[in-house]
DNA sequence: GTATTAGGGATATTAGGAGTCTCTAATATC
DNA sequence: GATATTAGAGACTCCTAATATCCCTAATAC
């Protein structure tokens, strides 16, 4: 079990965009270089990360992507959810209801969850941005 | 990302084991009837926990499988380990050294770990047990 | 010896992730 | 309005890992 290249460069991509002045557009070309990735597949995944409402795309000429402005405090879980989609880690294989494993299992991916729900990534940011002064 | 459908067997499989009388030995044939599984897979799952050290095989007429009599409290953990690997969910596609967003990843991953390591079988196995009666 | 059962290896089969290509739609600039 | 540029959508290929089966071997009870 692991998390998806998709979400690798997705929360990579974040950090970057959050690190550009306001409104300033970048483009997927760019972001695919920085990450040595090809712009198609890019583009995959920022559309995903627009239609979760994390980013905002502009299409045409300058156009580009940026952080959304409508939604702040974008969390690691926001951008997983995003990318990986939102189903359980564990479903139990019987189908019995009340399944005890289960429930265990669930306990432990929801404390996971919120944790990487209270890790901001604007906080990885400007930790990024201070270390490189 | 999900857990395999061998972690989630292997689970089960390990909590009917504890419902077992001391030195019971069940054999594969059994355990798979009992998830609807075939013998010769649920086979190599068993393999793992053999090797992992948390069953002991018997081969033979009358063989088959038991919970391991020197390692006591086996963890959810232990199962899971046993049968994904001790891989970690998440590792920075870019391999720059301290990378902070691996960092908040690998701090989460191991709260669950922690967590599915607390969670012993035998508590699960009790509590299927009572409910039963 | 014979029946039974675990273990190991080779071999399909399948599902999903990873990645590319091509066409369309929207936007800026002239 | 024409053109260049950029995001979006869909079809498609490729690869890997999980899933599952089959067959042979080794060990044990009787």
């Amino acid at each position: 079990m692991r998390y998806s290249n998709a979400t690798n460069y997705a929360l990579h991509t974040m950090v970057h965009l959050m690190l550009q002045p306001r409104e300033n557009l970048v483009g997927v070309q760019e972001l695919a270089e920085m990450q040595h990735l090809s712009p198609t597949y890019l583009s995959k995944i920022l559309t995903k990360l627009t239609k979760a409402g994390l980013v905002e795309s502009t299409p045409g000429a300058k156009g580009g992507y940026k952080i959304s402005r409508t939604k702040h405090e974008i969390s690691f879980l926001d951008v997983i959810n995003a990318t990986e989609g939102d189903n359980s880690l564990f479903d139990c294989s019987i189908h019995h209801e009340g399944c005890l494993i289960e429930k265990v299992m669930w306990q432990a991916e929801e404390n996971m969850k919120s944790e990487l729900k209270s890790k901001l990534l604007i906080d990885i940011a400007k930790e990024a941005e201070s270390k490189q002064e």
